[in-house]
This record gives structure tokens, C-alpha cells and sequence, in this order.
DNA sequence: GTATATTTGTTCTACATTTATGAAAATTGA
DNA sequence: TCAATTTTCATAAATGTAGAACAAATATAC
């Protein structure tokens, strides 16, 4: 991959920050990973997925201003591009495209519980 | 990515494979990908891709007899197993359920051409 | 017929990018 | 200062990318 494709991660990450907009940072990505995919991944893993995301310019981000709750940094709060958007819909049309060209045949043999 | 995941190249690799059935193998592969897809992949990419694939559990192959053509060597020839499909599918859905997910509000600025 | 070239295809080796992990550092309210 | 929350950083592992080396078959020249 290079530069502007998009990695299995990568793709999940900028769904996310969809769902969860406008409350997309860091930590709020992983525990909707862990809690609603049930998947676990660590804060780093999440955070590298998204600075790359920005660097190809499939996201944008800003600082948050300070909530008035107890301890708490600054949130990195995320959104999608247009250019993001038109990822995951070139993404979603090719995998339908080629779903959609698999023959009836390439099926059949699963009924059969046979070893090859 | 822990051995089951499935990647995003491999995921590409794994819907061709069905496409081509029954005669998936390397080179065909390969050019299906460069020709109606239109991405660039060197051959060795294709073969450790298929190989991961393989291991994985969601392909399997056999040596098809050489054919009578000028230079045809046996191919390995492709197709992919019960737990194979079920990766695609359950990819498909986790995708198809986090877009709906996604509030509209999440686009509503994309409309601004703004910096921002 | 046999040696050599040509074509088709896979395997091997090396390296780049993406994904994964957890500890350390930074920022904020009390 | 202290405790809470979040990001940043260093590092390792998995996946993606590339092309040369190797293998097996047919074609062609002699």
C-alpha cells in the first residue's frame, strides 16, 4: 500500500469516527472497538491508525476545549474528509462490484463436506 | 492483526479468487487485478498473500495437470473454504452496520468547503 | 532426435508499510 | 501537589510490495 490506500484498520478506525461523531478521539474509538466489535486492540494501535488517516487526509482533527471534569487532557477530537467519505464508498462499491461477480459455483463445493 | 484477521490486500486476493473460479491461480489473479481493477501489484505480492490466505485456513488449493499450451507449467489453483466465506461475510456486515450507524450530522459539514 | 530458446508459472529473499503493545509523558481540575 | 484522563513514544510483529531465481512445459533450429 502506498500512502493513499487503505489499510483493514484503517478502514475500521475512519467508520468509527463516523459513528461516533462528533466525540471521536482516541479513547472513545477503542472502548467502541472493544466493547461493540468486541476486539481488542491497545490506545497506541488506535492513535497511529488515526495520525496516518490524517497524514493521507482522510481525516481532520482539533483540540478540544477542557471539559469540567476531573482530571482530563485536552481531547483530539476527529471527523471525516470528503476525501474519507469517498474511501470507504469507493472501498464499499468495488468489494460489492466483485461480490457480486463470484459465480453460484464457487459456492457449491462447500456442501460437501469433503477434505479438498 | 493476530493470524485470523483478515488484511485488506488479502481480503481483495480472497473476493478474486471466488471471481476466477475455478481457475484462480497467481498470474490469472494478478491480471484480473491490474486489468479491471486497475492497481498495480508485482506477482510475489499476489503468491504471499495466497500463501497467508492458505494458512489461515480460508483458501485452499490443489496442482492442476499441466496443459498443452506453449510454456504451461501446472498451476496452483485456488478456491476458497466455508470459513473463507464466512470472513467475507462477517467483514461485509461489521461495515454495513457501522454506516448506518453513522449520523448524517457526521456529513452535514463536508457541504461547507470550509478549512476546517 | 537433441540442444537451446521461449513462454508460463511458482518459490524465494529482501524490504516497506501497517498494525500491535504498553509504558512514559503531558495536561487538567481538585 | 495529587489523581484522573488522554496522548505520545519506542519497539515488535504482521501484512503488503517487489522482483530475481527457479521450474516445467512447448517451440524451433540444427
Amino acid at each position: 500500500m502506498k500512502g493513499t490506500q487503505l489499510g483493514e484498520f484503517e478502514e475500521l478506525i475512519l467508520l468509527i469516527v463516523g459513528v461516533l461523531y462528533p466525540e471521536a478521539y482516541g479513547l472513545a474509538i477503542r472502548q467502541e472497538i472493544t466493547g461493540q466489535i468486541g476486539r481488542k486492540v491497545a490506545i497506541g494501535a488506535v492513535h497511529s491508525a488515526l495520525n496516518r488517516l490524517e497524514d493521507k487526509g482522510f481525516l481532520k482533527s482539533e483540540l478540544a476545549n477542557a471539559t469540567h471534569e476531573r482530571g482530563g487532557r485536552r481531547k483530539r477530537l476527529f471527523h471525516i474528509t470528503a476525501a474519507g467519505k469517498q474511501a470507504l464508498q469507493r472501498n464499499y462499491e468495488l468489494r460489492s462490484s466483485l461480490w457480486n461477480q463470484i459465480p453460484d459455483l464457487a459456492w457449491k463445493h462447500l456442501n460437501y463436506d469433503c477434505s479438498i
